[in-house]
DNA sequence: TGCGTTTTGTAGTCGTCGCTATACTATGAA
DNA sequence: TTCATAGTATAGCGACGACTACAAAACGCA
């Protein structure tokens, strides 16, 4: 009922997280936006809310693709393919060609005011993503006892995903895959597992 | 000669980095920054020229702090004291009680646009840094043999930088100081030297 | 006391931001 | 055809951003 949208949503979405990915929450404008959408304004906030709601859209699309990274990597049999997997798949995601280099989020809302949600609510996201590697590593650990007891769970995936932040970092700043992916075989052959 | 500056310079440039870590680069307003200096406008360009110029020499009074840590952690006798000063040190400092926890570069200038030059200068400040790393690393494996021959000094330093980036992003996440230097020494009883 | 110099305070400029009022248009249902 | 509904286009609002013109004020030096 009513008259039919007349461009697409998944889209425009798309659109609008290549910005955000190369210019920031706050350097994208709703004007670049909207161009890049080819709509005009009234049809943008019909269609998102605003720009805070449109980046949380971003955003959860975004996340989805390192849930599924990290749930492929989760299912490997050892603690260093899980490690290995999820490495080198933030090597690769980091660095696609076409996209902007380093993570959608860091790139477009670390530099966020201390007090704005999105600060908590990107933190929180990042500490789930860890204690779900953390809860593999523990299963290996008690179950499988694949991880010598001196080890600890808890610090080991808090090592991994600051492995994996700095490389977010790395690639914005112009690391490119086969370096990433040197720096995460580095790694791995440090792995007690 | 000519009417004295009646505010310190130092102490307004201290003020402006407590804002720019706290709030970012952007969201940061000239405003913001003359009230917590308690000057005027006018009084800020004369001393500053511009938001960008001070930005720079709020950094690069930052850097000399990271500068000062790392000359210490290079001269420590072994890679693994290196590696330890290094990751300790990042820890204390992006976790100083009073101040803005993280990076006061990435808190407040990350997500700036690809284009702006901002991005290029700290991404060439951070290989500057891990170079200097780099260096050490090698000197340690030539003329000490401290590291095994299968360990490649490139990789291991990218190795550690990530993991300093990724701890700048813990911190900014809330992690606490006992939390990063639980997972610095979980690095160490990695490290092969 | 005057003069050149630099800082300070008031007030404001101009641009851009996110967002919207209003009117118009295209649809499905009655 | 009529009507309710929802998307589109034009145009612009109010707020706030970085930045500055201008004149008064405080110094060193003659």
């Amino acid at each position: 009922m009513g008259r039919p949208r007349e461009f697409d949503i998944d889209l425009a979405i798309f659109k609008a997280s290549e910005l955000f990915w190369r210019k920031g929450f706050d350097h994208t404008s709703v004007q670049d936006l909207t161009e890049a959408m080819g709509i005009a304004p009234p049809s943008f906030y019909a269609a998102f809310g605003n720009k805070e709601a449109l980046f949380l859209r971003v955003v959860e699309a975004y996340q989805k693709t390192q849930a599924e990274l990290l749930v492929d990597a989760l299912g490997q049999p050892t603690t260093r393919e899980v490690v290995a997997r999820l490495l080198e798949g933030f090597a690769d995601q980091l660095t696609q060609s076409g996209r902007a280099p380093g993570c959608l989020v860091m790139n477009s809302a670390l530099p966020i005011s201390e007090t704005h949600s999105f600060r908590r609510l990107f933190a929180e996201q990042r500490e789930m993503f860890r204690q779900r590697l953390q809860q593999r590593l523990d299963r290996a650990k008690t179950e499988e006892g694949a991880l010598p007891v001196e080890f600890n769970p808890d610090e080991l995936s808090r090592l991994v995903v600051a492995v994996i932040w700095g490389f977010a970092v790395e690639a914005q700043s112009g690391a490119n895959r086969e370096t990433l992916r040197r720096t995460a075989a580095a790694f791995l052959a440090l792995w007690p597992g």
